[in-house]
DNA sequence: CTGTAAAGATGCCCTGAGTGCAACTTTTAG
DNA sequence: CTAAAAGTTGCACTCAGGGCATCTTTACAG
């Protein structure tokens, strides 16, 4: 076993990162954003303070996802070159259906079971800081989505506000979707969900959308 | 003249809440907010430091509007019960429209020149931090309609996804179409432009929706 | 096995946001 | 004119976040 699949080093750092990150939901879920400091986070996961920012930029970045730096330009890509023809709603639904997807496999490969994940995630995302963070988060998935749309259809962001509107509703339902997958600890499916919402939004929002009918396990906490 | 319109007090109080937003303004428009600090602002206005966060909470709210804390209460009522009967899309149309009316109306009697603000906008609404705080600010919003809703159609936010999707669609058009008639410099209408989006999302958002002419002004800076 | 290079962890120091408190100044009311 | 009310400022403090030097651990070549 001269060079093992992962080396010792990559192995732990990962769970540092594992355990920032838990230790990081945990406290936030329990104590909510602002009374949780990054001393305890460090602390409650045995490292430095200053290590924890070796790890992540933020506090609310060791909440959320990736963060690829690539993902954003990924995304643009996406949508602006996939399934050309298709209409934009058709395209943004395969393409953040299939995000959204590959968030949630990340979190699993990367973090302790899903099921903890999503419980501390539905108690975190009632703080306001958390879903404040969360958008801003989102905002810059946005800007990529609205410049991959107007490279889609030959339109100029400056111009034609169709792009960012688009975008911005889009990103608005994926948000909502992962708040609303999060907070019902992974009852409903994601992808699923996600489908059914852009077929909504494709259809107006009208009150009688299958979005309506999700109330099965409502009894499970 | 025993009892002015408005006290001294009140005149003065107004004239540096003007003087700082207009500060922040400024200098966020040509420096960018991560490069602007409160001292700066505070400088620019020739007040205490410390004197700016007895007018904002922080940088961003006095970027953005009034911050009423009753706004968000007033929007979730006017959701829940104006025009029973009515679609929702219709009825957020109507609410979020005279909202953001408002902001304007609240903006030009608060500020100066609504063609200055516009313009500094246009620069600022370029800078990602920008963006991530005004989508921060969203967020609050977004969670006031969603139960406004949520009452109205006797649904429960924490089962039924709707509302909330219904929702941030919503404030995320909103959103897009303040960023879009701010980066204009005023050249859109801001109601038309909200009334044209939301129709166009009532409709699906079609890619020949009415929001695709709006090139009118191009020229203009 | 051992020495060395690379990578990570940590400590220290800095800037800046934001808040509580007390002292001081200005406005208002009587 | 005087006292209370409201606003301003300075001071001290906590916390986020990042740069940099140092120390420790891991990886690897011989």
């Amino acid at each position: 076993m001269t060079t093992p699949v992962v080396s010792l080093r990559e192995r732990k750092k990962l769970a540092t990162r594992r355990l920032l990150r838990g230790a990081t939901l945990d406290l936030v879920a329990e104590y909510g954003m602002a009374n949780v400091t990054v001393e305890d986070i460090a602390a409650a996961a045995d490292v430095s303070p200053r290590t924890f920012f070796n790890y992540f930029p933020s506090k609310e970045a060791a909440l959320f996802g990736g963060h690829d730096p690539g993902r954003a330009a990924g995304l643009r890509n996406r949508v602006a070159y996939q399934a050309p023809g298709e209409p934009a709603l058709e395209v943004l639904r395969t393409v953040l259906a299939q995000d959204a997807q590959d968030m949630s496999d990340e979190l699993r490969s990367l973090g302790d079971d899903p099921a903890d994940w999503l419980r501390r995630m539905k108690v975190a995302r009632n703080d306001p800081h958390v879903r404040a963070a969360h958008a801003a988060q989102m905002a810059r998935i946005e800007r990529a989505i609205a410049e991959g749309l107007a490279a889609r259809i030959g339109a100029d962001v400056e111009t034609d506000p169709y792009p960012s509107v688009v975008a911005a509703a889009a990103v608005g339902v994926m948000r909502a979707c992962i708040a609303f997958w999060a907070g019902s600890g992974g009852t409903a499916y994601l992808g699923q969900l996600i489908d059914q919402a852009f077929r909504a939004l494709a259809d107006g929002l009208p009150e009688h959308s299958a979005l309506r009918d999700m109330t099965s396990g409502k009894d499970q906490n």
